[in-house]
DNA sequence: GTCTATATTTCGATAGAC
DNA sequence: GTCTATCGAAATATAGAC
């Protein structure tokens, strides 16, 4: 294919398809969150991007850089949905209807490199300042929001006094928790999709009624 | 040293002192929970265990070998542990609090294999397979244990009925999660060790009584 | 930009002396 | 059982033609 400037030449019109760098992204994406950075191979991820493995060496240089690269993408698409789905509803109740919603969806469709990072950061700190920074710069860590979030509504009258601390770290380990042991046991066990996306639609309804139940008001009734 | 079938022939006593293989046994579990089974080199282990590496083969034959059996030691130790700190209290309310208690005891002491556990499973679901096994030669998973509690709680009115799954899924994420993200967020944001063991101790409390004034049954009182 | 061929390095594994 | 020396495979990275 002929290129200019992102523009196809042959056929005149403005690039849909994927350039070789965005395809050697994806790929290495895709090949970085199955086997770690450790464990990925150049020649594999030139395999799953169907280009030559040397062109991987043209456009990112080495395997740290590319690796690297492909981290900062996760790390944004993370945090911006998180920021994304934090900023919903008034009331309490159905802003925590919506995020446990919208975060279990997400989660269920990039569950793959939930472990990865988890891992990731674990062997090397500097992702965790990463996301932090990122944070930082979007406005704030989800823990200083739900602080504010929380502060609110308990002015309100709409929830008790909890602690912010508290409440991330709950609403957090139940969302996220079952996405990092299920997917390996059910491959073991036969688990078929479709019951699997019915045990996570309970969970959705579970996990909301555990935390509202226990912080919400009632007024007046029983 | 001078050794004969265990025994220190120097000093004609029972060896205390570790066996060379046990050393390099604990050298391996040390770096490959921290590095990965991919990252984890054959001479970081040796250098770990104070030993030379050509040793590793001598008593392992392959890293491959060396692996396996530290990962089975690790899934014996674990379940092992689960197993145990099931086995407690008659009431329910004594069991759960007792069982959240130790579990996070263990976890705190051992949350180093936890994210190194579950990404190894990922990768390879073999380990899974282990675990299972594993927990069906000691008498049921957790699952059938906590279904089996739940049934005899419900019938003596101690708690309402309850999904084992959903129970399970929820203090396993409560009591789990937190260890795999804390650590390294805290080694950034410079969280001392006592500050982390009093955020520890807070959590047991938090977990009980959030799954605790989900389940019971109040007889009589308000 | 893309290919083939090759350099360079790292690492698991073995041989053989003691 | 332990050591030194070394092999051979793999994997990252580069050179140079097209």
């Amino acid at each position: 294919m002929v290129k200019f400037f992102g523009y196809n030449i042959e056929k005149g019109l403005p690039m849909k398809e994927a350039s070789t760098e965005k395809v050697i992204l994806t790929a290495a994406r895709t090949v970085f969150t199955r086997k770690g950075k450790d464990g990925a191979r150049m020649q594999e991820i030139a395999d799953e991007a169907g280009v030559n493995k040397m062109l991987l060496h043209y456009y990112f240089r080495s395997k740290e850089k590319l690796f690297h690269r492909v981290v900062e993408e996760i790390i944004e698409q993370v945090v911006n949905s998180v920021v994304k789905i934090s900023a919903q509803a008034e009331r309490f109740e159905d802003f925590l209807r919506t995020f446990i919603d919208l975060h279990i969806d997400f989660l269920r469709e990039n569950h793959d490199m939930l472990t990865f990072l988890l891992w990731e950061a674990k062997k090397d700190t500097g992702l965790v300042h990463t996301v932090l920074g990122k944070f930082s710069s979007m406005g704030g860590t989800p823990l200083d929001y739900l602080a504010a979030k929380i502060h609110y509504a308990v002015q309100k009258e709409e929830i008790r006094p909890v602690e912010p601390i508290e409440f991330v770290l709950n609403i957090a380990s139940l969302d996220i928790f079952p996405f990092i042991v299920l997917p390996p046991i059910a491959s073991v066990v036969n688990l078929s999709d479709s019951r699997m996306d019915a045990l996570v639609e309970k969970r959705k309804k579970e996990i909301f009624r555990l935390l509202w139940n226990d912080i919400k008001i009632n007024n007046g009734k029983s």
